[in-house]
DNA sequence: CCCGACCATAAGACAGCCTTGGCGCTATAG
DNA sequence: CTATAGCGCCAAGGCTGTCTTATGGTCGGG
């Protein structure tokens, strides 16, 4: 590394010395001994290649070069002082920026509130928000495009090959999937099902998987019908997918005119309308974990930590 | 002196990872180590207190942090690459300028010629002058408001006390009085006598300075009427003085009108049409010295120094 | 004539910077 | 699947730069 640049701190020393008309005002300006202003300034001038001051008598002035360096220094320093403000807003989180990836369903509660609380306590930043499934989200995480994406995975989930590739999630196990990111787990929902009213189980209260097996099915979106069908191969069947959509209210539609049954989150089947469905508690009880995934880097980013913990807190009813 | 500000440097560095989108490209970018470049990126971050860069993979992309940051360093680069680019220019004589005070019969052949001379040289260099004779020219060197002030002195003179004050010099000798400056010599020029055609003297070629007691005299510019008091009085007399005027022609005039004799310097007579006059040596001969004075730092200045040698070369005729 | 302000210099302590060497990780080619 | 190359982190060592204290020299003012 070459060391005959000019460097900021010998700009700061040049305007305090030119300001203050002397080595030892410069030197108290800028709280520190006079010799060190005079290496300084030997060391700028060395540098540059030719004298910066000429001192008549008493007093200081610049030269035609030290008139030259303090008008770029003007600027220069102006600049430097206006990145510092910026970068420490950000870093104070007066100012700053989060983009927020989000499942569908997870974007209805939880986002909101989370969002209006760290705008509420910071006002300066800004939050953005695109609605994606992994892998599409964890893909616009790698690829810089959000810093924060909203997912969920089922506890107990393994990549058991074939059961998974074959109902076309096309991708890795979320724990391997995610080896690389920053996971932070938020809360975690039962499933429950949903039957048309007057389904024989509609008044039942709880109903073992198994004895579903022969329903038709609505299915949620791809990695939720996965996690369904393997669910119900531990159980002991294959379940009739006759319905398969991402869109819950439709899920809640297509169950309440009695086209089959199905098992959504808790929180998906309580904001939409029940219209001719009942609830009842599946057994065993299925788990669904819901998580905020970013960079691990990104998670020392202010305004990213700040985001996650409004994520956590909310999630914390 | 606090150690927690941004440097220059940083910037650099920060701006090569940004470019080369890893530490080693950037390390290879800047000719150093990359552990140099991970030591700089870390102290940076830490100084401003946030993540600049995520790694993702085998990129690194900046932070918003960091954007705002390289958004303020190429300002900050590009003012500071200016400055050194300016500086050097001044440095290296592609530019600078040079102030200079002459008294009036110095600037008619030797100033320009030096100054042509530089400007050649160095085409970009500037020039400006003006005149004023001592003690004002040294005046405006000690304010400031000039780099070089041509002037001259007589080797023997001395500050005699009234003999130099009651002839209105108002000031000391100028050895004393130019004691904190540059001194740089020219040359040297005999001063001669000038007397009208059909004077006594006209065709004698040589004459004592005593033999023109009773003569009325023309006076050039107060320091020159000084010395001429100070040699008439070395002579033994006082001479009359009927006209001053430090305009050389005026002087030749009026000694060609038959007014008086004069004793001007050799250039002076030269460049006048010496209409109704003629020159004879004076005995014993009367020397003045003409110099370059300059501040002492001054003449480490590089456009400064090229100047003197300038005018020393175009004084070794 | 002394005194105070200013600056240069020297010597020493200390921090920062850069380099070398070693280790783990990942991606790519054979 | 292994070998290899690229990348980055970490630790240790040398080196330069920077600050401080202390001292002396110079200049201007009481």
């Amino acid at each position: 590394m070459v060391g005959s640049m000019i460097e900021a701190r010998h700009l700061r020393v040049l305007r305090a010395v030119v300001r203050a008309g002397s080595y030892s005002g410069a030197a108290r300006e800028l709280g520190c001994t006079q010799p060190a202003v005079s290496q300084q300034m030997k060391a700028l001038e060395q540098s540059v290649g030719t004298p910066l001051l000429v001192r008549i008598g008493r007093e200081a002035r610049p030269t035609d070069a030290g008139e030259a360096l303090m008008r770029h220094a003007a600027g220069v320093l102006a600049g430097l002082a206006a990145a510092e403000e910026e970068v420490a807003a950000i870093a104070g989180l007066r100012a700053g920026r989060v983009r927020l990836v989000s499942f569908p369903s997870g974007s209805s509660t939880l986002v909101p509130t989370a969002v209006a609380r760290l705008r509420s306590g910071h006002p300066g930043t800004r939050v953005s928000l695109v609605e994606a499934e992994p892998p599409r989200s964890v893909e616009m995480l790698r690829a810089g495009e959000a810093d924060i994406a909203l997912a969920f995975r089922y506890p107990g989930a393994r990549a058991s090959a074939n059961s998974v590739t074959e109902t076309g999630t096309g991708g890795t196990d979320p724990e391997t999937e995610w080896s690389d990111l920053a996971i932070r787990p938020l809360f975690t929902d039962s499933l429950v099902g949903l039957v048309p009213e007057g389904h024989r189980f509609a008044d039942a209260g709880e109903v073992g998987i198994a004895e579903l097996a022969g329903e038709p099915w609505i299915a949620g979106c791809p990695r939720c019908r996965g996690h369904l069908v393997e669910v119900c191969e531990a159980a002991g069947f294959t379940p009739r997918i006759d319905f398969a959509t991402d869109d819950y209210p439709a899920v809640v539609g297509l169950v309440g005119a009695g086209l089959g049954v199905a098992v959504l989150p808790a929180p998906a089947v309580e904001s939409v309308r029940p219209r001719g469905t009942r609830t009842v508690r599946v057994v065993p009880e299925v788990r669904r974990e819901v998580v905020a995934l970013t960079l691990p880097d990104l998670e020392r980013v202010p305004a990213v930590a700040a985001m996650l913990d409004r994520l956590a807190e909310a999630s914390a009813v």
